[in-house]
DNA sequence: TGACATTCAGTGTTATAACACCTACTGTTC
DNA sequence: GAACAGTAGGTGTTATAACACTGAATGTCA
């Protein structure tokens, strides 16, 4: 199985170690589940990043969450969170609020607008994630997601 | 297991699919190993992209490629490799020489100062791989690795 | 209560990525 | 060999990410 990747990335020499190979990997397969949803959400004019936030900001319920829980929440690193957020405020998804009790906290929270387009995501997202990883058993995608679980024990 | 990563994302619901759980433990996963090594390259002056192009070099041979076999090497699209390049040859890390026989073609290779750039990595990069991922056992690589190869079939 | 550190959001600026378009060169077909 | 499509690299421009810094609000503690 060794020569898969290898020969995906068209690379001569061997692998160094098996962790460099299994770095490698979660970066190539990362990328290959990545770009075509990038491409979906597109169609729908949101980015991947915009669309992460969409949905936790859905998951958060009416009062929304601030700047840095957004940030926290993210999968990367995120360092300008606030211009994101004035982006989608500009498009009509989000709006802003400050705080009363603590005037340093800015509440972001959906628009009946954010809310409906995320939802109307769910489903063609699902599709995609189902379309890309549904040859896979039940099985083989539990011991998948162990391993990953696992794998960022220390990182 | 599921909660751990619920529980790294402060997400209330739990995951539509396992689709979509693997989905999501890959990209954090990612990140998770991107995020470190990308602070360590930045101690050497180099972005992570910029030594993915290193290697691919090192691993090409002193003739060279031209641009786009640079790109289809790259492990994500990268629609701008051009000034990636100018950029990297500004630092005096690769050269370019038209090619003569197909004067549309253009030869990138690494110089002196390119090829000792990312030999002197080499050390320092394994042993991050080595960090992060040492504590998991040979059969678990092994298994993640060509588990990923799988959910990279469709893809 | 006044000084100080901390924490929150936001801003100014630069670097990089993304996208559409352009020009030079090559091979093909009539 | 002229017209054409195809392929290579490059450029102009806009959008986004990254980084350092600022300012307001809060909490702490002498």
């Amino acid at each position: 199985m060794t020569s898969t990747l290898r020969s995906e990335l068209q690379q001569r020499k061997p692998f160094n170690s098996l962790e460099q190979e299994a770095t490698l990997s979660i970066a190539r397969t990362e990328a290959a589940l990545r770009e075509p949803m990038e491409e979906l959400l597109k169609g729908a004019g949101v980015s991947l990043t915009q669309y992460n936030v969409l949905r936790i900001l859905r998951g958060a319920g009416p009062e929304g969450l601030t700047r840095n829980e957004i940030r926290d929440r993210l999968i990367s690193r995120m360092p300008d969170v606030t211009r994101l957020l004035d982006r989608m405020e500009e498009a009509g998804w989000v709006s802003r609020v400050r705080e009363m009790d603590d005037r340093r906290c800015v509440a972001t929270h959906l628009t009946r607008s954010g809310r409906s387009l995320v939802d109307s995501l769910d489903e063609p997202v699902h599709e995609e994630h189902v379309r890309r990883l549904s040859h896979m058993t039940r099985t083989q995608l539990r011991t998948l997601i162990d391993l990953l679980s696992l794998a960022r024990e220390r990182a």
